[in-house]
DNA sequence: GATGAATGAGCTTTCATTCAT
DNA sequence: AATGAATGAAAGCTCATTCAT
């Protein structure tokens, strides 16, 4: 779903992400949107009813581009604790390469665009992951939506922190990273 | 530093920061942020000389809040461990107590109004804390930075969590998550 | 003259008449008159050079409409009350059956599309009957324009009312009025 | 009531009515009301919510001038006749001084701004007062909304000729349209 | 210090018109 | 002839900021 998007409303998407990314939304008026997207401003409200729409929509498109890399992990025939990785390090890669997404998404669950202002924004597919983990006792007896929270939350932020930090995260790091999550919510005190 | 704040001024600040909470930065224009907090447009710019210098002032202000709690902790003579435990759990509970604080701060830092973009606002004293235990084989050998990216982002996470989720989170889960924490970084396995 | 209309030509006259009653020349946007007549907005280019053509084609044709109805009971062989009184009629049937068209007159006289602004837009044939009335002593002497005014104003305020009055104006009611009209400026006093 | 007008309202009323009169709704856009009234655009919000409101406050203040003029001749304590003649003067008098009211009323009766549509603005008062004439048998016997429409169509009518004629309306012939209308609805056959 | 009316640059959005297909 | 996506000037409106009181 989502897929077929013409190559015009990608244009805006990437102009409007971009924006955002570099000036906040504050930054991102609808006359620059159309012009870094190269095309009119009146050519927008083609393919948008409104700012809010368009920025609606741009969520809702990077969401599903981030719900699809999860299905796709757990579609996979692989141990528990290997998607666990995975997913840690698909998501925090797809963030690496677009950073505009990372900070768009923190802007917008904050923003009177969002209603829900839920922030677990990928809800169905890790909440089953994780319940599930639970129920085969994969990981500690905690509710789903910690385990979710702790692993979102430090991707977002080791994420953010590759983007700004002067001396970027190394690989070996980043595994750390997932090593210490891992060890801290698995079950198998056993390295 | 920083403390001896007119009432006025806090009024304003409290005012700025329940409508941004509400609507965002978009739904904050002076007018409303004055009428709020019962003073007339003008006379906020007796206070500050742009919004520019408000919006800067006020994340300052709640910065400073944040550590003057952490330095405090750090000042008493308890071991690292317990040190560890109360900056989590006094964060957390600065955030739930000052919800808007914590959503000022993420719309804040990806925005024009912000210089630096650094994700890491508490670095000075945290990153000490924690380059002290690495040094001190308190906790594993992992970049302070890292260390501070996962113990923010998982206070953030859990204080969104707390505030947007229909079961809000009990203490004995807040106590959970430290442990998984401290579980992942200590190095010491045994309990 | 102006009697051969191609149907797409008519089905955008009527698309036109119909929004701009319903909604006021705001309210009638070319897009809305292109999907309304059931054609492409860049079709009406090619019927008409301009919106303002447009209208004012649109004007002229139901003008020559009317014009056509007064002269048909013009050429009639019938006695001068007698004209009067089918005149009035007549223009008041095609205003009732036509309530778009009566909206628009009013709000084209007043618009920049009518360059004279004249409010008798049937001068020609109107004017020499009623200058021919007062010559021939059927009426008062009294300027035809005066005249006209008084006839053309009544027809449309009774039209309006009939449009819009919770109780519709009956036959006997619209027969008074042009008795009124009639024993006001006729020159006989019986009746 | 509707009296207590501030400079700025009124210039700001007689900016909009000036600029409707001579270019239509269409040629009243906010910046040239703002600066035909001598204001900056964003001094109209202080003062209407909208330009639709503007439009509506507008209708409704030099509504209640003309109801006003009427009142006050009801009030007087003179014969009906006299009453009717005055009526027929005073708002044409109104409409002769005031021509771009006269231009504005019927601009937005047929306008999207107008909501009850209704043609007779003026309903209570005169409505009331043919009533009355009809119930005291000073008039013929005719739905006071229809004595109405012959009244206000023909003073507008007679108003528009006079401001667009060539020649201009005499007060002579002013009189004697009065004189066929109270010849026409006037119970008495007698002169 | 405090006020809030006034400003005007800049925002989102509309719409008459064009033109490649 | 017919289409409708694209254009961009101009519309209505907002809001940070100023300043006379």
């Amino acid at each position: 779903m989502m897929e077929n998007i013409s190559e015009k409303k990608k244009a805006i998407f990437e102009s409007t992400l971009d924006l955002i990314q570099e000036h906040g939304f504050h930054g991102a008026p609808m006359s620059l949107v159309a012009k870094n997207a190269g095309v009119a401003a009146g050519t927008i409200y083609h393919y948008f009813e409104s700012k809010d729409q368009l920025i609606c929509e741009l969520y809702a498109y990077n969401k599903s581009r981030i719900s699809n890399i999860i299905s796709e992990i757990l579609d996979e025939n692989t141990p528990y604790k290997e998607k666990f990785y995975k997913i840690w390090l698909r998501i925090y890669g797809f963030y690496v390469e677009n950073t505009n997404v990372l900070t768009f998404f923190e802007q917008y669950i904050n923003s009177p665009y969002n209603a829900s202002k839920y922030p677990n924004h990928f809800k169905g597919e890790l909440y089953n992951f994780f319940k599930e983990g639970v129920e085969r006792k994969e990981v500690k007896n905690v509710r789903p939506e910690i385990l979710m929270v702790l692993i979102l939350g430090s991707v977002n932020s080791t994420a953010k922190l590759h983007k700004f930090a002067e001396v970027p995260v190394a690989d070996k790091e980043i595994h750390h990273i997932i090593d210490i999550l891992w060890h801290g919510i698995s079950n198998y005190t056993s390295k």
